[in-house]
DNA sequence: ATGGTGGATGGTCCA
């Protein structure tokens, strides 16, 4: 079973460069953040002619999660369980026989110690609720998605100007962890050790070129599954095409069957 | 310290 994710910054932006990668790639299970767009909007056909099963859960402008499989899930859930109509749809979940996916757009925070900070905070909080209160660690359990926090220094550039800064501040990266105590396991770190390794670079300063970048894309796996990742890692080229996402896929493979 | 770019949108907001 081979999972990736990706945040594509705009479906309607980068839906051709999305079915040349799985048409090459052929992940089980794709998850999708920032799709910017509401259901109705969803390229349903366009993906389903590739022989992908397609969830979706989207709104205007900002935001959207999907997850494309192989198989058709069991289960969907959109949101957390208490969600909102007003809520901003950061959530997707699935489940694909005995594994569980949930694929996550967790706020950016804009500025430490803003409103949008504490929000993220918040979120943080939620999903780690949410995780404890429906599953238990001997479970297969994936979270992944755009974490928008760098969760160690060797995860950013330039880690000492950027301290306490945004995407790797204290407080958040406290957040995270409390989230991976649960019983995560980060699967490209079970493989890759190296510093420089990124799965986004801002679009201004050239950050791509200049190698500027930061690992906030993750795929992180309760122990059970973390005990069969056979490789994990991030396929930078489709950062190099004309009018890209900013951010990378990063893929993981079990030995498992969906 | 500021602003750089890109997407959605229709003046700015978000990242």
């Amino acid at each position: 079973m081979q999972l990736a994710t990706w945040n594509v910054n705009s479906l309607n932006v980068r839906l051709p460069h999305v079915l040349d990668w799985i048409g090459k790639q052929k992940p089980d299970v794709l998850c999708i953040q920032e799709t910017k767009l509401t259901d109705d909007k969803f390229p349903k056909e366009a993906i389903e002619s590739t022989g992908y099963h397609c969830e979706f859960f989207g709104e205007k402008a900002y935001n959207g999660v999907a997850i494309l499989s192989r198989t058709t899930p069991d289960q969907v859930q959109k949101g957390f369980l208490d969600a909102q109509d007003t809520d901003s749809k950061r959530m997707l979940a699935v489940q694909l026989g005995p594994l569980k996916v949930i694929n996550v757009y967790i706020p950016n925070g804009q500025e430490v110690g803003c409103s949008k900070y504490i929000y993220k905070l918040d979120w943080i909080e939620k999903l780690r609720r949410y995780i404890s209160e429906q599953h238990q660690t001997n479970e297969l359990v994936i979270v992944c998605g755009d974490f928008n926090i760098a969760t160690e220094d060797r995860d950013v550039y330039d880690p000492e100007a950027l301290a306490g800064q945004i995407l790797l501040s204290d407080e958040e990266r406290a957040a995270l962890e409390s989230l991976r105590q649960w019983g995560f396991v980060d699967t490209f770190r079970l493989h890759h050790a190296d510093a420089g390794l990124y799965s986004w670079w801002d679009y201004r300063m050239m950050a791509f070129r200049r190698k500027m970048g930061m690992r906030i894309d993750h795929i992180w796996a309760s122990e059970p599954l973390a005990s069969i990742c056979t490789h994990a890692w991030i396929d930078i080229e489709p950062r190099k095409l004309e009018k890209p996402s900013d951010h990378a896929p990063v893929i993981a493979e079990f030995s498992l069957e969906v």
